[in-house]
DNA sequence: CTAACATATGAACAGTCATTCATATGAATG
DNA sequence: CATTCATATGAATGACTGTTCATATGTTAG
């Protein structure tokens, strides 16, 4: 294996080619994103903050699993939080998981429209 | 657990939600981002098409490994191939690829700059 | 202070997944 | 057509991860 010959395009790529750690860091975003759960706890936030049991009644779901997804997405910084009383609400830190959910989502589209 | 009330946000959240179908189709898409090597792959592939041997030579991995990664990358529709001769090279498919990763890489970079 | 509620968390279990190893397919070369 | 090179693939294994269960923390009301 590897006999013939690709060392140029060898390295032009390994110039260009990020660090490690930062395409480490990535595809631990990603990861975030890989998960049914969460994308759905993500969108739910798109239209309105939400406290654990609202939206473990909303997944159909424990309100111990929606609590362990939570700290990862907060531990991420995709999601903050905000107390009252006894509840807590949770809602999207910024804009860019819209952006990136929504990129996602034409990708997906576009397949599904080529496919027809 | 849940008692107070909170069935006007649910009411339209759940009208806004996507499909379960949908979201799980979403989460799958990230997941196949979601690993380090495949990320690689990816970032590799900006830059040029590349047979499958460079692609593990350049990341120091076995061939078998690229090989096992590049069919889920395939099967998902993110790289395409071509035949030339005994070799076989590895292209991304369509630009919505580039979009995805961009758009990671610039929650990350932000999160970055904010710590300083 | 105690009871009730909302959330968090640790340990355990089950399922998933990336890599490795061995081997198979497929193409070109002599 | 046998050998070599490039890639693919199936089974096995070890690591990781999402959910559950039990329980802890923290807040409010009486």
């Amino acid at each position: 294996m590897m006999e013939h010959d690709h060392n140029a395009i060898l390295k032009k790529v390994r110039q260009e080619l990020p660090a490690d750690e930062l395409l480490s860091d990535l595809s631990d975003l990603f990861k975030i994103f890989g998960d049914t759960t969460r994308c759905k706890i993500l969108y739910a936030l798109f239209e309105s903050e939400m406290c654990v049991c609202a939206i473990a009644e909303l997944l159909g779901m424990t309100q111990s699993a929606i609590s362990h997804q939570l700290r990862i997405l907060k531990d991420a910084d995709l999601v903050g939080k905000r107390r009252e009383g006894k509840t807590i609400y949770y809602f999207l830190s910024d804009d860019h998981v819209r952006t990136i959910i929504a990129q996602g989502f034409e990708h997906l589209i576009e397949d599904y429209t080529e496919r027809e």
